[in-house]
DNA sequence: GTCTATACACCGATAGAC
DNA sequence: GTCTATCGGTGTATAGAC
C-alpha cells in the first residue's frame, strides 16, 4: 500500500501543476486553460507537463473531480458539525456552507456548475463525486416528517425519477424524498449562481440575508419542520 | 423616423453577421467566438466585419442583448396568453416557456446565464433587457393573495432588497412580492440549468414532468393559489 | 524528466490599396 | 465597404537530444 518514493514525487508535482492550473482558471476561464500557460508560470517548458497529464482535457477532468470532492466534503462537514438537530436549520447550515465554498472558489464553482466547456465531455469518473451534495441534502430531507408537503401537491409519478440509480446514492429514500432533495439542490444552486454571476446586482443589497431567508423558505416548502426529529 | 436605405442595408448585414455568430456560439462557446471565424463562414475577410462591430466584445454584447430580449418577449407572450388562468398556472406556463426557449437556444441561454465570459464586462445596456423576466414573474406574484406565505416565514427586513431600483421595474410591488419573484426566478433558473447542463443526467428520467411538478411546488411556496384572482 | 525545435493551427486588430 | 498583407500574439502536440 505504501507508494514508492518516485510515485510520491509524481503526485506532489501533479498537485503543484493543479495549484497553478487553478490560478489560470480564475483569470482565463475553463475554456482558456492551457498547459502552455501553466508551464510558463511554473518556469518550465510545456512539453514537460505532458508527462503528468495526457492532454489539456485530462487536466481539466482532474480539476473538476477535485472541485466536486472539495465541495462535497465541505457540505458533509457542515452537516456533521451542525449544532442543531432541526432539519430546516441543517438545510440552512449546509446551503450556507455551499455558498461559502462557491465564493471562496469562484472559478472552480464556474467550472463544475457553469456553462459546459465546449468540446469537452466529462468522463464517468466525475459523476460519483458530483453526487455527494445531493446525498447530503437527501439525508436532511429524509428526516422530515413524511406527513408534510408532498411534491408538487401530489406525489411524483412513477418513472419520473431514476429511483434505482438514486437508491445507491441515497439509500432508503422514497421517490418523494429524492424529488424534494433535487428540487432543494437546484434551487440553492440557482440562488448561489445568480448571486455569484451578478444577476442579483442592483436588486439584492444584502445577499447573505436574502439567501438565508430564501433557503429557510425552501426548507418549509419541502416539508422540513422546526422541531427536531430523530433520524 | 424613416431610416435611410443605406442604414437599412447596414442593419441587414449586421443581422446576417449575428445569425452566423450565433452558429459559432453553439460550436465553440462564448469565449471562442471570433470575428475571424464568422468572416470565414460568410466568405468574407475578417477586417470587413470591423465596419459593423468595433471589436469582438461589441458583437458579444449585441448577442447578449438580443438573447435577453428574445427570451423576455417569449415570457411576456406566455403571460399574455394565460391571462385568465389562476396565478399558479400562469407561473407554470411562463416557466415552461422559459424552459422551452432555453432548449431551443442552448448556446444563447449559456451566454446569458452560464459562467461569465472571461475578460468581458457587460455594459449597462444589458441590464434593462435582463429585467424583463423578473418583471413578468413579479406580475404573477402580485396577483397572489397577500395573506398567504410571507417570505422565509417572516417578512424580509428593510434594506435586503433595493426596493427603489426594483420599483421602476415592478411598479407597485411590495418588498415581499419582489423577494418572492426573485426567489421563484432563481429556482426556475436552477431547474432549467441543471437539466440543460446535464446535472440531472442519470437521476431524472422525465425532465418535463419533474419540472412541471417542481414549479407547481414553487408556486405554492410563494403563496400562489389555485383560484383565479383579479389583477 | 526536462529541454529545444518544430509543424500546424488559431486569434485581434490595423494599414493601405482599390 | 471590402480586400490583402501584416504585426504580434495565443494554443496543441510531438520528435528527438540530453
Amino acid at each position: 500500500m505504501a507508494s514508492s518514493k518516485v510515485q510520491q514525487n509524481r503526485d506532489a508535482k501533479s498537485d503543484r501543476i493543479k495549484v497553478v492550473a487553478r490560478q489560470c482558471l480564475s483569470s482565463h476561464g475553463a475554456d482558456g486553460l492551457s498547459l502552455r500557460q501553466v508551464a510558463r508560470i511554473m518556469g518550465e517548458s510545456s512539453s514537460a507537463l505532458y508527462r503528468y497529464f495526457r492532454n489539456r482535457d485530462a487536466l481539466l477532468t482532474a480539476l473538476i473531480i477535485d472541485a466536486y470532492n472539495d465541495l462535497g466534503a465541505a457540505a458533509e462537514v457542515a452537516l456533521r458539525d451542525s449544532a442543531t438537530d432541526a432539519p430546516i436549520q441543517q438545510l440552512v447550515v449546509v446551503a450556507s456552507a455551499i455558498r461559502y465554498w462557491a465564493f471562496a472558489h469562484r472559478s472552480e464553482y464556474a467550472l463544475i456548475f457553469g456553462s459546459p466547456v465546449p468540446n469537452y465531455v466529462a468522463p464517468e469518473s466525475t459523476i460519483a463525486p458530483a453526487g455527494r451534495i445531493p446525498a447530503v441534502l437527501a439525508q436532511i430531507v429524509t428526516r422530515a416528517p413524511t406527513s408534510t408537503g408532498s411534491f408538487g401537491s401530489s406525489p411524483l409519478s412513477n418513472g419520473v425519477l431514476n429511483t434505482a440509480a438514486l437508491a445507491t446514492l441515497l439509500p432508503g429514500a422514497s421517490a418523494d424524498v429524492m424529488g424534494r432533495a433535487l428540487l432543494a439542490w437546484s434551487s440553492v444552486f440557482g440562488l448561489i449562481s445568480f448571486e455569484l454571476f451578478g444577476h442579483f446586482e442592483g436588486s439584492v443589497l444584502d445577499a447573505h440575508e436574502f439567501f438565508t431567508s430564501a433557503v429557510y423558505d425552501l426548507g418549509h416548502n419541502i416539508g422540513l419542520s422546526e422541531t427536531t426529529t430523530l433520524a
